[in-house]
DNA sequence: TGCAACCCTGACGCAGCGTCAAGGTCAAGC
DNA sequence: GCTTGACCTTGACGCTGCGTCAGGGTTGCA
């Protein structure tokens, strides 16, 4: 007769493990011994064996039990969804590999090579670090909820550094950022904007609710942006 | 300002996850409205999102923040170190799908291929289910505790085919499994098998511990063969 | 007789949320 | 003003397969 660390020596498992699939009631109950102790015989080392074989094969514990007392054609079925569960997983892994492997390096952690072009872009023009951030903020919004109008954006985006007068505010809006919200110059900034604004042709945009959650954060980046918007906003 | 289904919304996650995030202080609690809501601005949005990206990539929750504020050095060590993780378990998953694709068909089950072809040799001779049952446990249990030992053990046992008077005793105690313990045929059984015994060369074994199992496998299948060992085992 | 090495039950922990339960709040339509 | 349905709140259990204490009793050997 054997104890619990002997049957589960001979299985290779722990005697924690044993005990659970009792406690799941995979593995019967033996009998106890005057002092309580488990006692088995060579027959539940052969069924631990076979739970074991199963569970190595990435068999679900409670599943396992059903398939030792199936037939040989729901046994094959069982076998096959398992397999296909196996098969799907591993695929999420691959996937999720695929994932780390374009976490590479700053920006290009959250953003597509596109969009970083565009931002090295801004750089370049010689707008603030935190302006940079700012936009960058932006793209990640844009991206996480319209992708498929990400290229568009990019390319309309890419168009307008060719537009002096718009690349002038921009780089004005940068260095208004910190401004008291009460600067008249915001006045006449606001006014050149809106004077822009009236000419330039409507393009794609994003849908209203990114619009107004990009708006919420130019807001609440800067009190100056906010006085700003409020002041291109009025009629 | 957001409520928190729309920061989730925005952010493509659940409600649940947003709220688990807190929890375990990945996202920082905003600011609560008079009724106690949670209130979010867009840079919720862009932090939601950067930990979501993580994530995906199967970045383990606990070690998300660590990432995020890490530098490019760190960061990438990191990477590399989850990475080689993500590896170990696609290599786990298919192993376990290897394994999976080796649970065809009856005995072959739990067994190489080599075992099962033992065990339809024994049924060849007309010995009874039960006792092959026996047989293949015995397998199962050395198979699991001395692998490397099985093609020896196999090919011994193949041999032991052409060895007549080994063949015959093997049917002799198929026919005794169900004999009363008492029976006097027993005697003279197990004085053939002395005798057999005192004739054949030694060879390689399984280790003592595995030979006590495999003996009380046998002597616990039936009385007769419980008398007959002790019987072989005297002087 | 003492000590190490077993055995027992019970319960928490882990990862990442899903899913009730049992409420309070808000916006809209009647 | 009242109802209704869609949100929001905290709290707690569930899932998988055990690992790992905690707080005991038992056994076997020097």
């Amino acid at each position: 007769m054997l104890t619990i660390g002997q049957l589960a020596a001979h299985a290779g498992v722990t005697v924690r493990a044993v005990r659970h699939y009792h406690h799941c009631g995979l593995l019967a109950e033996p009998e106890r011994d005057s002092s309580g102790y488990r006692r088995y015989d060579a027959a539940a080392v052969v069924d631990l064996i076979r739970i074991r074989t199963m569970a190595d094969a990435g068999v679900p514990l409670a599943r396992i039990d059903e398939l030792l007392h199936a037939g040989q054609e729901e046994f094959a079925e069982a076998v096959a969804a398992i397999d296909d569960d196996l098969r799907a997983r591993i695929r999420d892994l691959i996937r999720q590999r695929r994932r780390m492997a374009e976490l590479v390096g700053g920006e290009r952690l959250f953003l597509p090579a596109e969009v970083v072009a565009v931002l090295e872009r801004l750089r370049s023009l010689g707008v603030s670090e935190r302006t940079v951030r700012v936009e960058r903020d932006m793209w990640i919004m844009m991206a996480a909820q319209s992708p498929e109008l990400l290229p568009e954006l990019v390319a309309v985006k890419n168009a307008s550094f060719d537009d002096a007068e718009l690349m002038r505010l921009y780089v004005a809006c940068d260095e208004a950022f910190d401004w008291d919200p009460r600067d008249p110059r915001l006045a006449r900034l606001a006014a050149d904007m809106k004077a822009w604004a009236a000419r330039r042709q409507e393009h794609e945009d994003v849908g209203p609710g990114t619009r107004a959650l990009l708006d919420s954060h130019l807001t609440a980046s800067s009190p100056a942006w906010e006085r700003l918007m409020s002041l291109v906003a009025a009629p």
